[in-house]
DNA sequence: CGCATCATGTAAGCTGTTACATGATTAT
DNA sequence: ATAATCATGTAACAGCTTACATGATGCG
């Protein structure tokens, strides 16, 4: 159940609407925690029922802004503390990668080539996006995130490279 | 849906019953498509349904060992060569990385020293399977991906210690 | 004989996706 | 005007987890 917690911690970042947060879910978290609106709002309705955050705005077109209740902030740092991460993953790319060892080596060339390009191309992403931070010169924590991203997808990039020399 | 493709293409490694299916996730692929046997069993009755797969053959115990038939073979080669791949993955972890630096320094601390053992037991892991493989001398195409893996975590590991210095 | 392992299934509940539905405000 | 964007919701369905349930076979 880590959508609540990520909703809590994105309010804890800054009190939002349901609309802000899944602008927020799509643009920063779009591949580690995705999110949808249908899921947002009904979920912000029962950490309100449980006290854990309370509508601190009403603005224009019936928005409400949300923010932590203390026991929401509790909430969310005995979550980050205290429990046991999920390291659980599901991730389609790596099943694909796991068979296709099946694949007569046309096939598999074909398949290595796109995974390839699409590394390539979120690496020009991440690029992008760090070139900006530093141009603004801000200390956004959420640079070292995009470093690391970086650092990943060039080690998958090597490695889809060198097993198509191999194939 | 990739669970059924998670099937085929094991079953097109070998054939093999619920039973075999359920132990091959549990240890290739809990870390990538986790699935159980509640899960499975379902899902090859579906998949016999359909005439992707068939028994080949009855054991003790009312066990049936599954295996592909062409039209299975077909499909597990169509899924994956034309389909586009779903890259979306959800990882705790790596939400946990995003909102981490909300915590005050101590706690920022405990989490990542907290995770940075958690890589270094798994890069463990895959160390000591690596060298078995070795041992063994078998040309395993499973090899490059335990590869992958244990680069993967070295990048991981580096940056986690890197932030445990700057935090 | 008793325990571990092999072997297969079902059911309830939770989570997540896709589609449906509506309306207000702002910019062109 | 009208199109884009802001803004919030609900419903149906698919997928996954946890718990329940049962029985056979092999080993010590």
């Amino acid at each position: 159940m880590s959508l609540r917690h990520a909703i809590l911690g994105l309010l804890a970042r800054q009190p939002s609407t349901g609309y802000d947060l899944t602008r927020t879910f799509d643009v920063s978290l779009a591949t580690t925690w995705p999110a949808s609106h249908s899921q947002i709002y009904p979920e912000l309705g029962k950490l309100e029922g449980a006290g854990l955050v309370e509508v601190v705005e009403r603005g224009p077109r019936g928005s409400k802004t949300y923010g932590l209740t203390d026991a929401g902030r509790d909430e969310l740092r005995r979550w980050l503390v205290e429990d046991e991460p999920d390291r659980s993953q599901r991730n389609e790319s790596g099943l694909r990668l796991f068979l296709t060892p099946l694949l007569p080596s046309q096939d598999r060339r074909s398949v290595l080539a796109r995974d390839l390009a699409h590394v390539e191309q979120q690496s020009a992403i991440l690029v992008a996006i760090r070139d900006q931070i530093e141009e603004a010169g801000r200390d956004d924590p959420f640079a070292a995130q995009v470093d690391l991203g970086i650092r990943v997808n060039e080690v998958i990039s090597a490695w889809l490279a060198e097993q198509l020399d191999r194939t």
